[in-house]
DNA sequence: ATGATACTTAGCGATATGGCTAAACATGAT
DNA sequence: ATCATGTTTAGCCATATCGCTAAGTATCAT
């Protein structure tokens, strides 16, 4: 079980920081160096770095040095993996979503009622 | 700027384990208790519960607890943040392509007649 | 060749994550 | 009451993450 999958693992991982995700919506706009992206951040460049070497280990983006220059641009079809996965999850939930609705209602109901656990 | 927004984090971070994706698609043909859902992960107890919690967190997942035996089930809506973020990147994305094809076609146009810009 | 600029690497500290065991509850069955 | 079952809590360990500073490298300008 437990198939693992990198490719998700890392793309998840990578949208998982607020920071990154404003890089990703940033580079959107066209292309950036590393200075560049690091302004608005207030993070100290090596921070930045850090930031830009999981988004390119996840494909999210490339980079390519010219000169002392590092220019930043995002990978169009790398968000790809993303969307099917939720559009199958999506499909398999809503398969299901009949089912579902009348069982949450039902637990909602009894929540309301009985005091769940101590927490 | 980094405008946080914890509830996008919760949900890439939940979904950046293999463990939890296995448990959300387990889910999706229906709910199931702690147990159940532990057995095929091959982790302990504790481990799952842990796990669950973080789904739960996130909103993914809604539980409730009928005698000693807590169901977990689906939360069907959940998805909804991270597919609208999912269509905005692209959105931007795909306007950033349709720019540069231009920038792109204007140099081509601009190169047949004299020397383009230095870069 | 000197210095400024733009990254880059190395490494530190605090906190978070993901696994575990052992022990505590809570409920259902006897 | 006792015991089994299903979950939960507490706490440990290893590793990963995210921020930093300090020092290194490479390139451009003078």
């Amino acid at each position: 079980m437990a198939k693992h999958d990198p490719d998700l693992d890392q793309l998840f991982q990578a949208l998982a920081d607020p920071t990154r995700r404003a890089v990703l919506t940033r580079l959107a706009e066209g292309p950036a160096t590393v200075s560049e992206l690091a302004r608005p951040t207030g993070l100290r460049l090596p921070t930045v770095m850090r930031h830009l070497s999981v988004l390119e280990g996840a494909g999210l983006i490339a980079s390519a040095k010219d000169g002392r220059v590092r220019s930043c641009a995002i990978v169009p079809e790398a968000l790809a993996p993303l969307r099917s996965w939720l559009d199958d999850q999506r499909a398999l939930w809503e398969a299901r979503l009949d089912r579902l609705d009348d069982y949450v209602t039902k637990l909602m109901k009894e929540r309301e009622h009985g005091p769940g656990p101590k927490n």
